[in-house]
DNA sequence: CAGTGGTCTAGACCACACC
DNA sequence: GTGTGGTCTAGACCACTGT
């Protein structure tokens, strides 16, 4: 049932650019081109036009048509040599992971996990919290603790402090959907992580609660996430049954 | 000692732009820029003029103090708000880590690294190590073993698989430099990493090696390294004694 | 040499925030 | 309203690559 083999002229001039729309021109053929590579309608090692006629050829400026090229080489999709061209690389399945949560993680693995949350409620600020998420000390945070599950087995203790005037939503929320969406949902936009990663063995305590031998090998993960203004937006301490889970991290540049 | 207090007009007024330079011209604002919110010059809060007034006063057209611009909010420098202006925040000393090694890391912590190089040898590629560096099985691979210390007590057990064309150096380079060093210096651009971190626990063997009691916690980490181009470039396998280690991670966006 | 991406310019119009 | 950043355009010159 496939159509005849198509050339990338006709692969990109068959893109749908809407100049109404409040999304960036830029940013539409950027879209287009990536959804043209990971269908393998544009496969790999395929030169394509220079950036004059692929502009031309779907009606926008060079630069934005350059704009659209940069979102793709940023995304390790297309490789640039001047005086050679543009060439379709390898369409990988890195993931692109970058601000996810576990939630996120574990769903798009198709690990159905879920969440019990065992405390929830607002707290003063001792001095370490404080110190974290640039508050003054006693300053009112929510502390949220949560027990992760994926196939109905404990994967991770989870223990976060968010300035209290950033917790729009409410314990039941958070049974059904990661702490990053709902963030996220409520408007933030979520800037950088500064994440710190260890091991240490679990106490009989946390092995209890996690389902492990006792002396298992933990991973630990602190972290510290920023908004787009350079606010503070949660500080966070995971504890990780690392027989059962690992991080996937994907560093750019 | 300190003069009478700038104003930002002043400290920006200041900026050396050398158009002579091959140093893109955005590049050149965005560093100056950097470095005054570094040094406190434009201190935390201070509202910066607009783009267009900016880029008056430095000479260069307002896409080009754009592109500067763009590049000081990807560094969460600055915050900007349609209809508001732009802002320094936080000059956080948030590492602005990306593509780094062990030894890049110890040496900005003041660590002073040691290496010894247990293994360097061409061997041809097995089924694994083939797959992950996208070769043919039985292609020709550098296999190398460090043991890398800090303070003269070791912390991590590294292997890494490279592409033997790519390896330009020679054993006794690592003794005094990382491998992304010396792969920077061959002229290869690195893009990006895929990293998975895990934990367990030690044998007996590894114990001894890194100096730690039997069944201490041990960090892992698998990494697959990218160039610009989308050729892989490394395969490796990492060992860290997680009571004396454990990674800094800055995701972005 | 001709062709490519890399950089820069001088304008324009728009969406949004505040008064 | 006015002022801000966000987007887009049409052109120009340069540096690098391969012939």
């Amino acid at each position: 049932m496939s159509g005849p083999p198509r050339t990338a002229q006709d692969v990109i001039e068959s893109f749908a650019i809407d100049r109404a729309s409040p999304i960036p021109l830029w940013f539409q053929v950027a879209q287009h081109l990536e959804q043209a590579i990971a269908a393998g309608d544009l496969p790999q090692g395929t030169l394509l036009d220079n950036e004059i006629a692929l502009a031309q050829r779907l009606g926008v400026s060079r630069p934005t048509m350059r704009r659209a090229m940069e979102q793709l080489v940023s995304g390790g999709l297309v490789a640039r040599r001047r005086g050679i061209g543009t060439r379709v690389i390898q369409p990988k399945v890195r993931r692109p992971l970058e601000l996810t949560s576990l939630h996120d993680d574990l769903s798009a693995g198709g690990q159905q996990p879920s969440t019990a949350v065992l405390r929830f409620e607002t707290v003063a600020a001792d001095a370490e919290v404080a110190a974290r998420l640039d508050l003054d000390e006693r300053a009112p945070v929510v502390c949220i603790e949560r027990l992760r599950s994926a196939l109905d087995r404990p994967i991770a203790m989870m223990t976060n402090y968010l300035p209290a005037a950033l917790v729009t939503f409410e314990a039941e929320d958070l049974t059904d959907t990661g702490l990053y969406e709902l963030l996220r949902r409520s408007g933030l936009r979520l800037h950088s992580a500064a994440q710190t990663l260890g091991a240490r063995t679990a106490t009989a305590a946390e092995a209890r609660r996690l389902g492990e031998a006792r002396g298992a090998a933990l991973l630990t993960m602190e972290r510290v996430t920023t908004d787009d203004q350079g606010s503070t937006v949660e500080y966070a301490t995971h504890l990780y049954a690392a027989s059962r889970y690992s991080f996937e991290i994907n560093l750019v540049r």
